[in-house]
DNA sequence: CCGCCAGATGGCAGATTGTGCCACATGGGC
DNA sequence: GCCCATGTGGCACAATCTGCCATCTGGCGG
């Protein structure tokens, strides 16, 4: 499949799940987008064609763009998979925990490099999103797969909501903007934290990596007025 | 300059800033934004050419490419403008009122149909929204509008930071993570806002403008563990 | 075990998109 | 009035997509 592969950068957890035809569906799509991101980080979009990335990946032009809508999008799944297992784990919370705990614990079951995915992985994450700061385009895929991570994790807010309306009495609503919302802050916690992580933007003596950066920004909710960032004095007006 | 225009959409507030000839650029800009989203709601991304955009924007199709990457990034000015005057109102507040306040103002100020943009502006650029949500392409183009709000709003807020250490005695430094972070949550609150606006998803006897979606969001940060969203008996732990 | 079918893949043609290059026009400064 | 910086248009061409059809293969009932 990759005899012409120029690197070899990405071990994502091949996906174990399905029939036969899909699993191999699924490795394809995800040797796609090994190629790209090899190619994307050697020589940038730019000088990629989506004809190189297929012959790097061992397809066809014609199947590569039943895969992909453009050769940016190959990335896509390098960026989502990520996202995905942290989605996950606030799914696979026990209803009863609260929620910002339910949050924290899968910050840290998902976002801390060497527990389940290997740190290498996170290393070639890291340089993607930075690849993705420079690149319009791929900014935008970026921008995407953090999309759609808010609207799992509104889905699966809205699942937890469901189930503790069962568990206690309550038979108030969901109101789905505010649903949203939840669940758009959230992520945007995750997303911040990773994307400063990757820029190394972090202040030099504080937590440095990805799920220490999204906690901190966990814990900043729960005061909210933060006019000064904390000029420690003036407890608010 | 819109001799076969099929319709004329938005009025976007033409810039009057600059020197003569980039004040005819931005007019451009415009003309050309208004004409692709004219073809795009009435016939649709896909079957709208970057010629047919060009054509009815009345220039030719290399300087259409000259303004706009693709034909979907024609309709961004559109998107933006919003934004825009919303970081602009956060921009142009005093010093010395604090962080939440600022932000409400700033909702109130722009995101009420009929103060400063026409309503009938509003309803093209809910159509827009809610074209946005159909089509992936142009998902992408609103998912970016939204993103440079985000980047404005963190500058803005670093702006503020810098007067606010200026004005009392702090030689706290800005955390760049934690600016960041807020500048998300508070564009978060506005663009889920807007977006359940264009969507219709608001609650029947709930607030249904953009502006009160928004204000609910922000109030709702003020109490942050919404695990049920208030299930009403329980205050936090 | 065999043959059929749905679906995945590959090849090809052609429309559309996007870009480099050069010529022309125009506004702003001298 | 002249000149330069810059916006614009035209042309050619590379690259991106897409429709259509032929081929192959895994999954499935007989």
């Amino acid at each position: 499949m990759s005899s012409t592969t120029p690197t070899p950068p990405l071990p994502p957890a091949t996906a174990s799940t399905g029939s036969l035809t899909e699993r191999r569906k699924a490795e394809t799509r995800m040797e796609i987008a090994r190629a790209a991101a090899g190619l994307f980080v050697r020589q940038g979009l730019r000088a990629t064609r989506a004809e190189d990335i297929a012959r790097a990946a061992g397809v066809a032009p014609r199947t590569f763009y039943r895969y992909f809508a453009g050769k940016e999008d190959a990335i896509g799944p390098l960026y989502a998979t990520g996202a995905q297992r942290w989605v996950e784990a606030v799914r696979a919370a026990p209803a009863g925990v609260p929620l910002p705990r339910v949050l924290e614990d899968a910050v840290r079951h998902t976002l801390t490099p060497g527990l389940g995915v290997s740190a290498a992985s996170w290393d070639w994450v890291r340089t993607l999103i930075r690849l993705a700061q420079t690149d319009p385009t791929l900014h935008r895929v970026w921008a995407e797969a953090c999309r759609a991570a808010e609207s799992g994790l509104a889905q699966v807010l809205a699942e937890r909501l469901t189930a503790a309306r069962a568990l206690h009495d309550a038979d108030n609503v969901a109101d789905p903007g505010r649903l949203r919302f939840t669940a758009a802050v959230a992520s945007a916690a995750v997303r911040t934290a990773t994307e400063c992580w990757a820029a190394g933007d972090a202040p030099a003596e504080g937590p440095q990596g990805p799920a220490e950066l999204a906690l901190a920004n966990l814990a900043a909710l729960r005061d909210f007025p933060w006019d000064p960032p904390t000029p420690q004095g003036a407890r608010r007006a």
